[in-house]
RNA sequence: GGGCGAAUGGCGGAACUGGUAGACGCGCACGACUCAAAAUCGUGUUUCGCAAGAAGUGAGAGUUCGAUUCUCUCUUCGCCCA
């Protein structure tokens, strides 16, 4: 028999979908319309096997659609911007923009070999001026509405390279690469106002049913709203200084207070700023980068003030006044006050510096608790606390707290939220420009719509140190009706471009707008919406806040939630592999020779083999996509990553595994040419519905398993539909129902291996079959059964199953259980205590040991 | 430290709202074909036991006629935040 080529069949296919255009898409009102959308991919040099999941699990659910007669928008682009783009040129001496274009050219034809159902004519690349001409218009449109504003704020300074550098950049303090440790510098940077939305956007997750549960407390924890007051506290001093408002969600805990802490970008560290001690601490505190995480994990220092703090509940505790790296001035007032005993920050602050530490808080049922080395922050009731005493803790103490200062004008009840506006300035070269300039005050003005896109200007290398768009004396001078101006020579954060690509894909080609009104309220939103679980919060967040900005005062457009449905995948795995040296040794260096693992030139140097990890290039244990679509061929790729794990589950890549999926499909194709051997005799007048009962069975399997995720059981459906077909092929079937049941097997394959099913599709020879494929309805009374598998337990345990007739009562069960010879040795000469009888399914039997 | 989630054969994983635990795949074993091997096909494969049977879903309790599924406590691991 001829074996399988995918070669020349998945090539024929695509060739096919290219010329016909089979996935191009247009609004039509006619049509239910879904929009299926991947995360689209930053084009570092090659597609990775995460990319191959993360479209392969999208193709499934986009050609399912299509099959069942739904307007499908599945479009791709790249997300272009950013640092990989400046890194490798600055390494190799080349320019950012022909990097990323060879880049994109080589996975845009990767991609293409997977067969994906993409509409390739609304490709879109943000770092091509026809994209973020319309970004720019965005930015100035958002501005408008006051949603961006300047502000001074830190950035981690890297002083050797002479630039900023992105969280993620400092590691353990230092420059990712120079080494240098990092410094907290104070530049002017682009805001935009997302705090603005910080209600709208925890209160819009409520509304986001088709997100993972867990996606939506992420967000919710990073947005964290929290309730609580200010309080405002006397200050007794020789300054001019006669309060200070703190906030705070545990105002119950003011009697244990024992010191009030300031940040040192407080209003008040201006007044300090002549003493050289405070200087120096201030110089101390900037070492710290500027994460939440490196201001935990540094060690609490403070710098104390001659200010005495006055406690608004009892004017006789009286308490010093710190300067404190541990407190944030974006977050909250910029002042806390300390009750040691009750947080562990403030204990080891207290300990530190020898404050007092009073329990206010009793836990319950203990009643000798001693605060050591712990801070307690439990529950219980309020002790030490004067008026306040014996009120339970939380929920009543801080109420009543509340209550007493608001009544009293110490204090005002408020909410706050951790979130905060979003920095989007970037002192980069490889980004969007910000559409502003200077005059000679430095003051910003809007660069005017005619003049958009504001282009970047082509350079041919890059300095080593940095951003070189402010070398560029003619780009960064220019002259707006006759007026001298400096442009601003930071980018936008990549994440902008990527916080509304999917509404340009609504209508990409669009010239005078980012999208079209129509075009976006027809597909509009995102259906489903699949990525990695890492852009949980930041992308999600960021887009979700721009749709929000956009509909903001705008009559015209309304779409606060770009996407409906979100679907997180997990990554793929791999083992790892070192030699005797402990090197990373690439998986393609290894060979398997009874059932250990050796390095491939030298078979007698054994490997080590570690555990699974998600592919990286740092451990060498990444498979290539292209190698592996070369030697199996597309269907088997995408059959195996599919097949072995849940989707939103991690995924173990192996040799065994793709083999086998490969060898599925020659299996699956030797069945085929069966079959159609079969279909040439007719069997006229025969009454086989086995057939039609499996094929229905199997297809309404896989309608299932598409719509719940469960991607890994509809590979597990192909396997039972292929033993089920080999079991029947040499029944007398007569060739109309072979063709009609077979073909609707094939289309129900058609997701995961369009290849392969529609080159059998054309094998069956059916007239007009372009049109004959859709999704077959399912008659689901085909899949009642008349029998069913009774199980008979005695005293919960199942002895028998049986299979009898639907429909049978308790009583009739009985008299024919009786007589099964089996279950009869277990009842016969005992008495029946109970019978727990549920019909057409199981009988429990209860009788005495 | 807080939040969320997970734990099922040698391995990846199934089991719909509590009702036959281990679908499907990998691996392994045996058999067929072959001089032989690969490939292919067939059979078997939770553990103990020759068998009848018994035990069994991280550990321990609880609810129930019946628990992988529900409740509580604990252990380990993963992710996110700090």
């Amino acid at each position: 028999m001829e074996r399988y080529n995918f070669k020349l069949i998945e090539k024929k296919w695509q060739e096919r979908w290219e010329k016909d255009k089979s996935f191009s898409t247009k609004v039509d009102k006619n049509k239910k319309k879904f929009y299926c959308l991947e995360m689209f991919p930053y084009p570092s040099g090659k597609i990775h096997m995460g990319h191959v999941r993360n479209y392969t699990i999208g193709d499934v659910l986009a050609r399912y659609k299509s099959l069942q007669n739904y307007n499908v928008l599945h479009p791709m682009g790249w997300d272009s911007f950013g640092m990989p783009a400046e890194n490798a040129a600055r390494q190799n001496n080349l320019d950012p923009k022909s990097w990323t274009e060879k880049n994109i050219a080589t996975m845009k034809n990767q991609l293409k070999k997977l067969g994906l159902s993409i509409d390739w004519d609304k490709e879109i690349s943000t770092c091509s001026h026809d994209y973020y001409k319309h970004q720019q218009e965005f930015f100035l449109e958002l501005y408008d509405k006051g949603l961006v504003y300047r502000k001074e704020n830190y950035v981690n300074w890297d002083p050797v390279d002479q630039t900023v550098l992105a969280n993620e950049q400092v590691i353990e303090g230092k420059g990712w690469r120079s080494g240098a440790p990092v410094e907290r510098k104070k530049l002017n940077q682009w805001f935009f106002k997302i705090t603005k939305f910080s209600n709208e956007l925890l209160d819009g997750l409520n509304g986001l049913s088709d997100w993972p549960n867990k996606v939506k407390i992420m967000q919710q924890n990073w947005i964290g709203k929290s309730y609580g007051c200010e309080v405002n506290f006397k200050i007794k001093s020789n300054k001019d200084i006669k309060n200070i408002k703190c906030y705070t969600t545990r105002p119950d805990t003011l009697f244990g207070m024992s010191f009030l802490a300031l940040s040192i970008d407080h209003p008040i560290a201006k007044i300090y700023e002549k003493d050289p001690n405070f200087m120096s601490f201030k110089q101390k505190c900037s070492r710290t980068g500027t994460t939440e995480e490196s201001i935990a994990v540094a060690e609490k220092i403070g710098f104390k003030t001659d200010l005495i703090a006055i406690n608004p509940l009892d004017e006789n505790i009286r308490v010093p006044v710190y300067f404190a790296n541990f407190v944030l001035m974006d977050y909250g007032l910029g002042a806390v006050f300390g009750c040691p005993a009750h947080d562990q920050r403030d204990l080891d602050f207290a300990k530190k510096y020898n404050l007092n530490i009073t329990q206010v808080v009793k836990p319950e049922n203990e009643d000798n608790y001693k605060i050591t080395d712990k801070a307690y922050i439990g529950g219980g009731e309020l002790i030490n606390s004067s008026f306040l005493n014996g009120l339970k803790v939380p929920s009543d103490s801080i109420k009543e707290t509340i209550n007493y200062l608001e009544k009293n004008n110490l204090g005002e009840r408020k909410t706050n939220f951790r979130l905060k506006d979003w920095g989007i300035s970037r002192q980069r070269y490889w980004g969007c420009p910000i559409p502003i300039a200077y005059d000679e005050k430095n003051n910003p003005i809007k660069i005017p719509k005619d003049l958009l896109p504001v282009k970047l200007p082509e350079v041919k290398k890059l300095d080593k140190t940095g951003n070189p768009l402010e070398k560029i004396n003619e780009w960064k001078n220019i002259e707006i009706n006759g007026k001298k101006y400096t442009r601003e020579t930071d980018t936008l954060d990549t994440f902008v471009d990527s916080s509304w690509y999917f509404l340009r894909f609504c209508s990409p080609k669009n010239l005078n707008y980012g999208f079209n009104k129509n075009e976006a309220d027809y597909w509009m939103p995102v259906d489903q919406y699949i990525g990695g679980v890492e852009h949980a919060i930041l992308h999600l967040l960021y887009s979700r806040f721009f749709m929000h900005a956009l509909s903001f005062k705008n009559e015209s457009f309304n779409i606060k939630e770009p996407f409906k449905g979100l679907f997180t995948q997990g990554m793929v795995c791999h083992e790892t592999y070192k030699d005797k040296n402990n090197n990373w040794i690439n998986p393609n260096e290894v060979v398997t020779i009874n059932g250990k693992k050796f390095l491939k030139e030298d078979n007698s140097h054994e490997i080590k083999v570690g555990p699974s990890e998600s592919m990286s290039k740092s451990k060498k244990n990444t498979i290539d996509p292209e190698d592996i679509i070369k030697s199996y061929g597309a269907d088997s790729v995408r059959l195996f990553i599919l097949s072995d794990s849940p989707p939103e589950k991690d995924v173990q890549w192996s040799d065994e595994g793709i083999n086998s999926s490969f060898k599925f499909i020659q299996k699956l194709w030797v069945l085929n040419q069966r079959i159609l051997e079969e279909i040439k005799t007719d069997h006229p007048e025969t009454n086989e519905n086995e057939l039609k009962k499996i094929s229905t069975k199997f297809i309404n399997n896989v309608q299932n398993n598409i719509e719940n995720f469960s991607y890994n059981k509809i590979i597990a459906n192909f396997h039972e539909i292929y033993s089920a077909l080999n079991k029947i092929i040499n029944n007398k079937i007569d060739k109309k129902s072979w063709i009609e049941n077979y073909k609707n097997i094939l289309v129900a394959m058609n997701p995961v291996i369009p290849h392969f099913s529609r080159e059998c599709l054309e094998k069956l020879e059916i007239e007009n079959i372009e049109k004959n494929i859709y999704w077959p309805e399912i008659s689901k009374n085909v899949l009642v059964e008349d029998d069913v598998n009774f199980v008979i337990q005695i005293n919960g345990k199942t002895r028998e199953v049986l299979k009898i007739k639907k429909g049978i009562n308790e009583r009739d069960l009985l008299i024919l259980i009786k007589k099964n010879e089996k279950i009869n040795n277990y009842i016969k000469e005992k008495t029946i205590r109970k019978t727990i009888f549920i019909e057409d399914k199981l009988i429990n039997i209860i009788i005495p040991n």
